[in-house]
DNA sequence: TTTATTTCTTACCATACATCAATTTTTCCG
DNA sequence: CGGAAAAATTGATGTATGGTAAGAAATAAA
């Protein structure tokens, strides 16, 4: 496959290498970066009122992941990002309005492409809360990121699915018996 | 506030009259339009495998709706689409690929921040889902739209927030008890 | 390696929301 | 208007998932 200006643009940065844990976004900040993984895995999340930690997005290998709204708008931060492994990223400072870049064209339909496939994956991950059951939605992730299953926590793999460890690991348990 | 490309270009599209619970797309087809509601409401929604109805957005006054996803990939509609109320219509028969309708920048730009605040909505829906109580996201829902609560029938907003019409129900009177 | 820390599992009980069914209220339409 | 259909409410009960706590297993640190 051809490689997108996004890619060869990333690639072009320096590399900046995060130990599992770093924090490199935190709720309340206010920032104009985008992390670029080029290895490793970083994930965002948010801590709810009942200080519960919930997370949005996985970001591994080729993914991108900041805090869109919070930089768009340039506002504080409401997710926090940090890294789920040791990784090597590249840090991108996105300006709020792409307008002012004087982005090009061509440059701008492969931003929309993006755009159009994220929002096609948060339109699948809306559905499935809608309409799925704990064990469902797990199913489908373990088809969809099979690799993340190996690398990431099962808590965290709960988190994002909307369910508590224990339920996740029960939700396990009744997987295999099936078997 | 002035008026983007957009809004000047569905404009000067022939306006199409719906009638109240007309059908416009249903799950299965393959289409390229895209509807942009001038009067009245539209709806998505999809039905899963056991039968049940789950509501993906609204789409009053000024909202654009379609089956993106089916759209870009020319793939069958997973979703259907029908009117709410008797609605007034644009449509517009949207090329999958972007590039070869030979969008100008400008437009480009224009689409591309349709979509920034379509992601933000998204998100907050997953973030809602993942981390709020039936009662907190019907509060919500009743703050960010407060007109939709008045024309929309009380079952449909139960079945975008996730949860049944008799808790919604049940919801409703937990809140008016608080009062 | 050994120890400390985090993660995972399991059991028991609690709770939010779902289901089913009957009734009332509202909306639709001839 | 008046009857039929759809929507909303309510009660009784079921179920998926949550909460808590304790121990086992895995991972990290020393």
């Amino acid at each position: 496959m051809e490689e997108t200006y996004f890619q060869h643009y990333f690639k072009s940065l320096p590399e900046t290498r995060v130990k599992k844990g770093e924090i490199l976004l935190s709720a309340g900040d206010i920032s104009s970066k985008v992390y670029y993984v080029q290895e490793g895995c970083l994930r965002s999340y948010l801590i709810d009122d009942n200080g519960k930690e919930h997370i949005y997005q996985f970001a591994p290998e080729d993914w991108v992941i900041s805090d869109e709204e919070a930089l768009l708008q340039q506002k504080p931060a409401l997710l926090f990002i940090d890294a789920v492994e040791d990784s090597v990223v590249k840090i991108l400072n996105r300006p709020a309005n792409l307008k002012e870049d004087n982005v090009d064209p061509e440059t701008a339909l492969q931003i929309l492409d993006k755009f159009e496939k994220k929002v096609n994956s948060l339109r699948s991950r809306i559905i499935q809360l809608l309409s799925a059951s704990a064990e469902e939605r797990y199913s489908v992730f373990v088809k969809t990121y099979p690799n993340l299953i190996q690398r990431v926590p099962q808590k965290m793999i709960a988190s994002y699915l909307g369910i508590t460890p224990e339920s996740l690991s029960r939700v396990r348990k009744e997987i295999l018996n099936k078997k």
